[in-house]
DNA sequence: CAATTCTGCTTCATCGATTGAGCAAGCGAG
DNA sequence: CTCGCTTGCTCAATCGATGAAGCAGAATTG
């Protein structure tokens, strides 16, 4: 097993030989704490200039398997294909940088097995904290990071062991279906039940959306459906489906939707175009999510915007703070467009 | 300075001890080669076992230190707010997963200082090699690496230093400018040049694009007009800006675009809505990306969806076969309609 | 039966950075 | 001139994993 061949790295080892001098001098200059450890202002600029001409990069696998925190902070996400969850990462990475971190972020795809296979993996690179961004088993990935001494929190989607920060799916929800409900009274002229779709049954948000969802229709007096709400997952082709065969069993579909997310709402509108469903007039949507070309899409859909920008501050209080009792914190989430 | 002190990581050390041998016997069983170590079957499943019930978890950090290559291949992103770049995310991920790879990704937000810390950081994490994807500066990001030994491709936009694998800009700017002055022709009775909106006039892909732009016109028999060309930036803002204030300055604007993305297209669509300039009739639309909801804004939309998945083979193929010479490989982007 | 080979380990140096401990020179006070 | 303090460094152990070299004891060979 041989070094790289080309360009052997620059350390501090060849740095303190060519300034005639200590690696631990160099190591102290270099880290900004040569006042503390006593070297001469002098000496520190020679270092300093000479790091930069040998173009020294610190290794980082040496300096944190030295230290006992790493500054290495993960993300694991599930999806990098909609506006959401692409201004968590951005965020995310952002303040973390402002404060000194190094972020990892990784993407799982919705898959459980690549979710815990990823919390391993950031936990070998030794991550100070791992959040754990829309995860199918939050728990699971809190207790690994627990056996390994390392903090965890939930976003989005919120567990029973760390905190969680997430977004208020019932009070968004609530507001999403007055509006569409409403809409729909305005436009058809009748109160009548909406149809849900998009998401698992079985995940936290989604159940508080359709508690919102439930919530606004005993408000309006209308009796929710149940063969109307169709917790199908998220992906495009199971809400299409599941609209289609909803659509063959019951014949006639609702004048309104609520759709749990962009990513079901893809399938949602391909449905409605490629079938003939609605040939007058376009059903009315509210969507549990925001995506720009989506509010370009027409008058008949209202949007819910998660808080991205308050949700990760809040992230970053539990971690600068150092609390783990497993709260969960709900961020209000923005109705995008005035009904 | 303590270590953390709630529960100390499990090293091979401790499980040496538990297992009654020594640590590098504990090293050659769990990465695997402990034939070619002789270490018996025996001892062999006792510490696969003990490493099992302690829940140990392999310090990366110090295993990069020693080996000589990390296994860590870096990817930079400018931004994580179109389908482009998260797909090209998510699919590297995968690829360098499937070669036993860990991919470390982060965004620069089209910040070219940011570019260049990003790339300083991935080195000191000791990357293997560093995909720069639309980066600023590629020849900048190539010669950091090269003085770090650490190989570097370039993605999407090319650079001279270290291959780059990109889209055929020219080809699927000709083919799309084709389309829409052709679907202008067929609505408006007359052949009329077409306005191009988007991108850095400095970048390579904005220059092909308009080179492929200024073919399609000449084949048609149509004069460009000069004017009517603003590469404004990328961003929402500058091309719904450009765009206003060539109205302010020309009065009429064409009856179709190049637009050069989708973020631009996100501008354009924003002042064409909010303007009276097309009252009647929406203009023809041509957009270089992708983007399922843009798809559904009506059939005024043409658009070029890249490649992808062959951008990213390409990319791997590269990386595998370790070639260096700085060509440029161009893959066929896919025009989306049929117009 | 001695010489050699094979088996199954252990020992120890190493990767590069960090940091507590320590050492020598200089300087001021007594 | 000596004692003690400060200044400005160096030394050496350490973090955890890796692998070349080496060393007993068993097995095989001539």
């Amino acid at each position: 097993m041989k070094r790289r061949p080309q360009t052997k790295r620059t350390t501090i080892y060849d740095l303190a030989e060519l300034a005639g001098t200590s690696a631990s001098a160099v190591s102290a200059v270099l880290n900004g704490n040569w006042k503390k450890r006593r070297i001469s202002a002098q000496l520190a600029e020679r270092i300093t200039r000479l790091a930069e001409e040998q173009g020294y990069a610190l290794n980082m696998q040496a300096s944190v398997l030295r230290r006992d925190r790493s500054k290495i902070i993960g993300m694991i996400v599930p999806k990098y294909d909609n506006r959401y969850f692409g201004s968590i990462v951005e965020q995310f990475e952002t303040m973390a940088r402002e404060r000194g971190l190094f972020p990892i972020v990784t993407c799982t795809r919705r898959d459980p097995a690549l979710e815990i296979e990823a919390a391993r993996a950031m936990l070998s690179y030794q991550v100070d904290c791992l959040i754990a961004t829309g995860a199918t088993d939050p728990d699971r990935i809190a207790d690994i990071c627990s056996a390994a001494g390392v903090r965890a929190v939930n976003l989005d989607l919120p567990g029973s062991r760390v905190p969680s920060v997430i977004s208020d799916n019932f009070a968004g929800a609530l507001e999403l279906t007055r509006r569409v409900l409403s809409n729909c009274e305005r436009e058809f002229g009748e109160k009548a039940p909406l149809l849900f779709v998009g998401g698992r049954g079985t995940d936290h948000n989604t159940s508080e959306r359709v508690r919102g969802f439930r919530a606004a229709h005993a408000e309006a007096g209308v009796a929710v459906d149940e063969l109307l709400v169709l917790t199908c997952g998220y992906a495009p082709e199971k809400a299409e489906n599941a609209i289609k065969s909803l659509a063959a069993k019951v014949g006639t579909l609702p004048r309104g939707m609520f759709v749990n997310s962009t990513i079901s709402l893809e399938g949602v509108m391909r449905w409605i175009r490629r079938s003939s469903h609605y040939p007058d007039r376009m059903p009315h949507l509210g969507c549990f999510d925001w995506d720009p070309f989506v509010a370009m899409l027409g008058d008949h859909i209202e949007m819910v915007r998660q808080d991205v920008p308050r949700m990760l501050e809040a992230v970053f209080e539990i971690i600068d703070s150092s609390a783990t009792d497993p709260k969960v914190i709900e961020i209000p989430p923005i109705v995008e467009k005035i009904g």
